[in-house]
DNA sequence: GGCGTTATGTTGACGGTGTCAAGATAACAA
DNA sequence: TTGTTATCTTGACACCGTCAACATAACGCC
């Protein structure tokens, strides 16, 4: 029996993720409707609500699946680096990873799931695991380097923050040049450690 | 004749613009659309585009007074305070507009205008002129007392990234908790001050 | 193998959105 | 007074997310 004529499509929910990701990767979040994306996979209308709870869910299930990447990088760049990680060489593979998915990189962290929408448990928990890797990986670095009464944690968020933030910046629009973006990285990372002993 | 019956408002710009910023402290920016905010200024629906080409255009505006507040906060934390502004003191104050204004400075540096949208000319001139007004305050603190090979440029772009990053994660919800932010927010700062000579 | 249960997919409908077109009304200028 | 313009109206269209009701197929149990 032909594919396109079965009543049961027989790997919706995975098709659906794949092709969110392609619609999302073309159009944006904003670009990213159920509808299209039904019409996508060669379904109906309300096909997909048998796959997720609602469009929420959908957008809370690709935001996990790119958790899973980020991951990768800062596994490889940073656990698995022991006590001195190349800080330099990860942030620049970390705004890489935004830059390139920078509509993933909205539902992982942007208020499209975590203000309008309600983030998952499952999301949730990946998202604070991913923090949680950096913190110890950077906590490694930052060991008794640190001025006396700095808490690790402090450093690590800071740093984190700065390092999203200029992600957002350009992700949104707001600074297009992706060279400066990289030349401000640099500076950042280097005025931290040159804060360190 | 009573205001009620009028057909022509009379007002109708300006009162767009307040409610909109109502709508905006109430609902968020998901939660304001044309069709309610015409109401609630007592039109039809269509009579706000007689004064904003479309929603695009009323955002901006809202955005383009929004700097207008930052920028006073700026002027008055940076701009004199002469060659030794309390940096501290003004990212308090930063963080707190921000985190009590939280839809505007979504408009003023999110995705909804700057990647969704289309920034108005006059929205991007006042953000720029903005940046530039931190830029050059910051830029008297740091005046000699960086590292050789040093951009002062890059030095607040960095830094105005950590600043922004955290307005970031507490406004789209990914932070929490404000009491955390600020300690992250004074670490940071003394991080940079630790690299200055 | 037959049959009930469950998973999956369908169409129809509802209320919401931004915005265009065409027409009504009032203000204003000559 | 009369034409022009600014302002406001209703009607319409194409989208959107999602609920309800129904159709079809797969799966497990007797």
């Amino acid at each position: 029996m032909p594919k396109a004529e079965r009543y049961h499509h027989g790997d919706l929910h995975d098709t659906l993720l794949q092709e969110a990701n392609a619609l999302l990767n073309e159009q944006g979040v904003e670009g990213l409707s159920l509808r299209k994306l039904a019409e996508r996979a060669g379904v109906s209308r309300t096909a997909p609500y048998h796959h997720f709870r609602d469009k929420n869910a959908l957008l809370c299930a690709l935001a996990t699946q790119a958790f899973a990447e980020l991951d990768s990088i800062i596994e490889r760049q940073l656990e698995s680096a022991g006590d001195h990680p190349d800080i330099q060489n990860f942030v620049i593979e970390y705004l890489e990873f935004a830059t390139e998915n920078p509509e993933q990189y909205e539902l992982m962290f942007g208020r499209t799931i975590w203000k309008s929408g309600t983030p998952t448990d499952e999301l949730k928990r990946v998202a604070y695991r991913s923090f949680r890797r950096y913190a110890e990986g950077l906590g490694a670095l930052v060991q008794g380097r640190l001025p006396a009464a700095t808490d690790p944690l402090r450093v690590a968020q800071a740093s984190w923050a700065t390092i999203h933030g200029l992600c957002r910046l350009v992700i949104d629009g707001v600074y297009v040049d992706r060279k400066d973006m990289q030349a401000v990285s640099q500076q950042a990372v280097a005025l931290i450690m040159a804060a360190l002993k």
